[in-house]
DNA sequence: TCTTAATTGCAACTTAGTTGCAAACACAGA
DNA sequence: TCTGTGTTTGCAACTAAGTTGCAATTAAGA
């Protein structure tokens, strides 16, 4: 499990023994992406990642891999979160399935918020309403203030 | 307006009046990108339309631009429903601007429901817990009931 | 019917992401 | 620490989705 909390403070030991409980090899390519996810306080897009990691001379199918590897390791979630762009998010510590919180995105700005700490209630208008399923995963879209303002 | 009510419906009179309403030359490309909306039952991606028109001989760049017109001409919403794949829906009668329901995509088959006759509630749970932002749109991702059974 | 601006089809282009493969590398075992 | 082996990487070529420029065509008002 990945130790410690906030984001930005993910040291290299932790990233390699991170990998190492997965059973993945450590090379500098995942580290590199388990670090950008990190640093990162928004899901990434894979072409964020590819642009932050190219510039110290890793390949872009390299980090495409890394991040698909990642994701079948379950150390990396892949949320969709409608603006026809895949995003990597880092995994909490405590997390061992999908992400729990819902997503906020702005149609403005584009910027991403996770928004942890809120629990989303759907409620049908009337007795007879039924969800048209099991809710995994809530993503809302709207202004944020800095847009709306 | 759009007239009459259910999915399938739309006459080639109907669809053209839509146009004209709108200040939209009717073309048969244009004509053909509404009924093909209004038939399915779902949000359709490009790529669909496509599909669904280029063995009548349109075009790629033609279908494409039709519906980013229409769009743009209030015909026709542009929903991003979280699956990296932008989907386009035609607007009910009534219905004068956004989609205001929310949306429901089944991970597992990607059918696209639409949940009119739900409300969502966001809860903060703490006390400090703060919305980023002002509410639009929200995508609800699941398991339908065909396959989480 | 004629005129003209809007629209179309084509082809070439862009961008995001994927794939095959030889070279480089991580790491278990000696 | 060194070595062998299977894994991972970088490269380059490729695919798919969507966009753009432009000449030819067409809808619709005069």
């Amino acid at each position: 499990m990945i130790k410690g909390g906030k984001p930005g403070r993910l040291t290299l030991e932790s990233a390699k023994s991170v990998l190492r409980e997965v059973g993945m090899r450590c090379t500098a390519a995942r580290i590199a992406v388990i670090q950008s996810l990190d640093a990162a306080r928004a899901p990434m897009t894979p072409g964020g990642v590819v642009d932050s990691l190219c510039e110290y001379g890793f390949d872009k199918s390299t980090i495409y891999r890394s991040l698909t590897e990642l994701n079948e390791a379950g150390l990396v979630v892949r949320l969709d979160l409608g603006d026809a762009v895949r995003r990597f998010e880092l995994l909490p510590p405590e997390n061992d399935g999908a992400s729990e919180h819902p997503h906020f995105m702005c149609v403005d700005c584009g910027k991403v918020v996770c928004m942890s700490g809120f629990d989303v209630e759907l409620k049908g208008r009337s007795r007879k309403a039924r969800a048209p399923g099991i809710m995994s995963e809530v993503l809302v879209r709207g202004h944020c203030h800095d847009c709306a303002t």
